[in-house]
DNA sequence: CATCAGGGCCCTG
DNA sequence: CAGGGCCCTGAT
């Protein structure tokens, strides 16, 4: 493993549309905690990946829910220019999806009695991933059969081994590596790293994007029932997995296809306030409170969850995700 | 100590 | 379409 040290490069801004949230939208605490990231009130910090090259981001608030605007500092070897410049902030554009048009969505959440606080609390704040597709993937298939706590290990490993520490503005974060580095590598070597039966699901993933199987620009332009198709092409991903992906790779809120045993315990609580109610009238009730909303209204709800959890500990909640 | 299920997927029959 | 197998870990 490789550590590389990068100095401030350029600075610029960047205006996400109103209302924005910069705090909901930057930290997502249910997410599976890896040394990708790096997020305190109104500042954020990763290692980005633009084609081959990787840069240090750091991006602060400085605006409003109202009239939002990002600092955001690159961090890198040398100058950039205006080009590159543009390259990245597209890219964050994307990954956080700055300019979404949240006006309907949001008009449907003011008009839900139950949970109106929720979305009044989070408004503005998009459903975004910090990781590309294939970052994500390597993610998603970590995450399959195993505990968060088990995740983190075998994504700790596999960054000691194969990703780029990356130094700058007194942060020290990792690049995950790029598919074809994954390509010389055995499967057996993989599975020194405890990953298990998952290094086959690794090698072949990471051989299809080296060679470009899978074209992660032209997964953007697609619907949402097109894109989950072509994501439950690759191997390893099934109905789970897809539903994880299908945010980051086109965009789009979707209804609810897919809801697992451990999550229908939760959404139980938060719905329902009971302990356990049938997966598909959850499903069903769902879809037709907020539509082709579903996903990101659920979003919301779930995250205003697993952000109480950092404040206090929800001791039903804890029995139910097993760190 | 041993056994087993787990935030899923692929493959086989 | 159902069910076995896959790795490893922690719970029992």
């Amino acid at each position: 493993m490789r550590t590389v040290h990068f100095g401030l490069s350029s600075t610029f801004s960047i205006i996400p549309s109103a209302p924005f949230n910069f705090d909901g939208t930057f930290h997502k605490p249910s997410h599976c905690p890896a040394p990708l990231e790096a997020w305190e009130r109104g500042k954020y910090w990763q290692a980005l990946r633009v084609g081959e090259k990787i840069y240090g981001l750091r991006i602060v608030n400085r605006g409003s829910r109202a009239k939002p605007r990002l600092g955001v500092s690159v961090f890198g070897r040398g100058k950039i220019g205006k080009k590159e410049r543009d390259a990245i902030a597209r890219e964050l554009e994307w990954r956080f999806d700055l300019a979404s048009d949240l006006r309907e969505f949001d008009r449907l959440a003011r008009r839900d009695g139950g949970l109106r606080p929720v979305f009044r609390r989070w408004r503005g704040t998009r459903d975004s991933s910090a990781l590309g597709l294939y970052e994500l993937l390597v993610v998603s298939i970590l995450l399959q059969n195993a505990t968060v706590r088990r995740t983190v290990q075998m994504m700790n490993a596999l960054l000691e081994r194969f990703g780029t520490r990356v130094s700058f503005d007194s942060k020290t974060l990792f690049a995950m590596w790029l598919p074809a580095a994954i390509h010389d590598v055995g499967e057996d070597e993989l599975r020194k790293l405890r990953i298990g039966y998952r290094a086959r699901f690794l090698k072949r993933v990471s051989d299809d994007f080296s060679r470009g199987v899978i074209d992660e620009r032209s997964l953007r332009t697609l619907d949402e029932n097109m894109a989950r198709r072509e994501l439950m092409k690759l191997y390893g991903v099934g109905p789970e997995t897809a539903r994880i992906l299908l945010y980051p790779a086109c965009h789009r809120a979707t209804l609810l296809t897919h809801i697992a045993p451990w999550q229908q315990k939760i959404y139980s609580r938060l719905f329902y306030a009971r302990r356990r109610v049938p997966a598909r009238k959850i499903q069903g009730d769902l879809n037709r409170r907020y539509g082709r909303f579903a996903t990101l209204a659920v979003n919301y709800v779930w995250e205003d969850l697993f952000w109480r959890r950092e404040r206090e500990p929800i001791p039903w909640l804890e029995r139910e995700i097993r760190l």
